[in-house]
DNA sequence: GTGTAGACTGGCGTCGACA
DNA sequence: TTGTCGACGCCAGTCTACA
């Protein structure tokens, strides 16, 4: 269980909540939908830039989406 | 005023609170010495698992890390 | 202890196309 | 609407070396 396979995880989680489609995102975050899709499947891992405009196209804060994502990582069994 | 650039001001601002070098951050990050410095002045933007391998050696949560960065980001005039 | 330079590998992020 | 593929440029991150 990677870091990067629990954030795609919750990325999509979240996008899917906020009801909008992997272009929407993309195209609100100046990414590319195919990069969307590699990130929402841990294939790819991103930059503290990119995170910022992920989450900035999402309305939340960084710091709220790497908490999630922290404390799912931290209940990890290892 | 970029990102990487708060990122990195805030890097050495926690690292010299702590009193230990960037050879000791590197170690303990597994990390290479020359790219903490390149990471403090800015010059590199971390992936989201360099910025958990800090972090860890750090002994500080990603979000607590990202919520100084955002705090100052959202502070700058544009 | 830190900054920087150069050279390098691998992966970030883009783009067009098709199922 | 999303996954994937191939190709690509550029930068993340390493390493050696020197001031």
């Amino acid at each position: 269980m990677t870091i990067q396979y629990i954030f795609g995880n919750i990325l999509k989680q979240i996008r899917e909540n906020r009801g909008i489609s992997q272009e929407k995102l993309a195209f609100d975050s100046s990414l590319d939908r195919t990069y969307i899709s590699m990130l929402e499947r841990g294939k790819r891992k991103p930059t503290i830039n990119t995170i910022f405009s992920i989450c900035n196209a999402l309305h939340m804060k960084p710091s709220e989406l790497l908490q999630l994502v922290e404390l799912e990582f931290d209940n990890q069994p290892h």
